[in-house]
DNA sequence: ACGCTCTGAGAAAACGCTTTCTCATAATTC
DNA sequence: GAATTATGAGAAAGCGTTTTCTCAGAGCGT
């Protein structure tokens, strides 16, 4: 029973084409044939081979078929911090959809810190067949030098202008207006802006909406605060909400409002009915807060899938080049229970 | 300026190890030990073969690599659902952990379908050094088949016997327990426990650890209401728990509890004042509830880097069959406010 | 000055697969 | 029945690396 000229190296090798091909006594070609369904193959043969596969167990290497294919039938997501519940629910969309269409997901995590970034994203594009950019920390003149190099791209809450890659993004600016004028209907009129971390577009993004807003709503009084993007800068910016005075608060986003809400409560201070407290976002949580938070919603299930959809179009078209499509997405304000009426109007 | 023998096909072709020998006049061999830092190479020679490389821009093919080395530098990790935030706090710590090394991980969400479980495993297997089952809803015997095949592979929540794959598990028994004991300590009588997936095996734990504590208690009272593992199994039990006249509740984890927390509110149910609630896991937003939920810690990061390091052993072992650790943590109570002692304690 | 060891670079095999190329055999046509 | 065309399987080239094998030339000792 001798193993053939193949039981050169490891006498526990994994089970190849080459022992499916002796087995079943045909050539390595034939049982890749087979396999593939690329080439008529003699039924008779076709079933022997088969046999042979399943008996051995054989599963094709899938390195070996990436080098010979040239694709590996994964895609790369690049997020600046997997604890963001935002960049969560966007890989797991991506992730989902893409598994429909047999590819996976790997994933790298920058964690905020910009220049890693672009070496991520080049690693991650060298081992897949398309990189998504998740909210990219980077400057505009390196994204835009990056874009070429990563093609098969897609890129979330950012822009390119010279290449054309497929772009989604979320209209924070309208967004965050929209949720001035729903604090400013309630009648509210010392408003605070809680701000997220510098280097996001994101961020800088809602800052233009708001000067917009500025503009149209001159009797408003509206303070910008620093802040970050997680609970903990909400929650340590309570004092300073506090003291400002206002009665209509906008945090950067869901999480930030979360430990605001916190950090009022544990000061006794009541929502809606002494300071209303606004989100971003529309995580899972914000609708389970106490009490439930008013926030402009992001479909952000729908930003994975499309982010795949649109990848797997450039990913299939590969030659022609088609118009890339720049996706934009309006929040949609969902008014909850965190805001209301201030209880005094001042004159 | 011939490109040489090696313009065959595309003229875009990405660059290779043969267009850096080329430039430097050297041959692939040498291109592959100068990248590499294998074998001794005339300085000059090196350095002229450094500059062709950064000149050219070159990055070696990590798939070519791959099936020369039969390593991927990649890890894959099967979960049951992305959108739990247990399951992407192991992620993340996992990701981060592994990118020290020089890891990326790749993700596969089995959507709670347990039957592909198996097959997620074992493409990811194929396509990686390794991989750590999370929360595997299969059958022990299904389990006990499929690990060996794996065989670089790190256990979440689950243990093998056969195999000795190192695991990591988290003492949920125990875990119950102890909150169980601090609302008793705290005056209640009539406690509801609201269970998780049937197929979950830390739900059983939840269950046997229970089972014990009737034993030691028998004054006390302990329902069993059926639920899920998310928000709205939570929020849905609402009604349910409140008819139960019980006054301490034991969801299953947070979420649950959360949903839960939201309900009750929007019934007009104090908590802690009327009902006394706790959940499990820890999980960010859980001190940021309101009221701050109290739970038992498991230690979410640190399961994420540990499984890493676990994996990272069997892979540097390779060879040695070294006795494979099991870890068990054991879950921490974390006394918030959702807890106190009842309003009237019965008779 | 001759032979020996040692250093270092190129040739070639290997990794596991797909696919083109080639060619034998069977099927078809006049 | 001989020439022509389908059909289908094997041989071999490639995919982009690493690594073993081989060998030329330099350095050394006597």
């Amino acid at each position: 029973m001798g193993r053939g000229h193949m039981a050169r190296r490891n006498t526990n090798r994994r089970v190849g084409i080459a022992d499916v091909a002796e087995k079943a006594g045909v050539s390595h070609a034939t049982v890749s044939r087979v396999m593939n369904g690329n080439a008529a193959v003699d039924p008779g043969i076709a079933a022997r081979v088969r046999a042979a596969a399943v008996e051995l167990k054989y599963q094709p290497n899938p390195v070996g078929r990436s080098l010979a294919l040239g694709k590996t039938d994964t895609i790369g997501i690049v997020v600046p911090d997997l604890a963001n519940p935002t960049f969560q629910a966007i890989l797991r969309g991506l992730s989902i959809a893409a598994a429909q269409d047999g590819y996976r997901v790997l994933i790298a995590d920058s964690s905020e810190v910009t220049s890693e970034e672009a070496i991520l994203a080049g690693e991650a594009r060298r081992r897949c067949d398309g990189v998504v950019l998740c909210a990219p920390r980077m400057s505009d003149a390196e994204l835009e030098e990056l874009a070429p190099t990563l093609h098969p791209l897609v890129l979330i809450n950012r822009t390119t202008v010279a290449t054309n890659t497929p772009s989604l993004s979320v209209d924070y600016g309208q967004g965050i207006q929209e949720l001035a004028q729903h604090l400013v209907t309630l009648g509210h009129r010392r408003l605070v802006f809680l701000s997220g971390p510098e280097h996001s577009a994101s961020n800088r993004q809602r800052l233009v909406g708001l000067d917009q807003f500025r503009k149209e709503h001159p009797e408003i009084e509206l303070q910008m605060l620093h802040g970050g993007s997680n609970f903990d800068s909400g929650h340590e910016s309570t004092e300073a909400i506090i003291s400002s005075g206002a009665t209509g608060i906008l945090a950067f986003n869901d999480l930030v409002a979360m430990g605001l809400l916190s950090g009022l409560h544990e000061r006794g201070i009541r929502v809606p009915e002494d300071i209303s407290v606004t989100g971003f976002d529309d995580i899972p949580f914000a609708k389970y807060t106490t009490p439930p938070l008013t926030t402009a919603a992001v479909p952000i299930n729908e930003l994975g899938s499309l982010a795949w959809r649109r990848m797997r179009e450039q990913i299939q078209q590969a030659g022609e080049a088609a118009t890339q499509a720049q996706d934009e997405f309006s929040p949609r304000v969902e008014i909850r229970k965190s805001t209301a009426a201030p209880a005094l109007t001042p004159a």
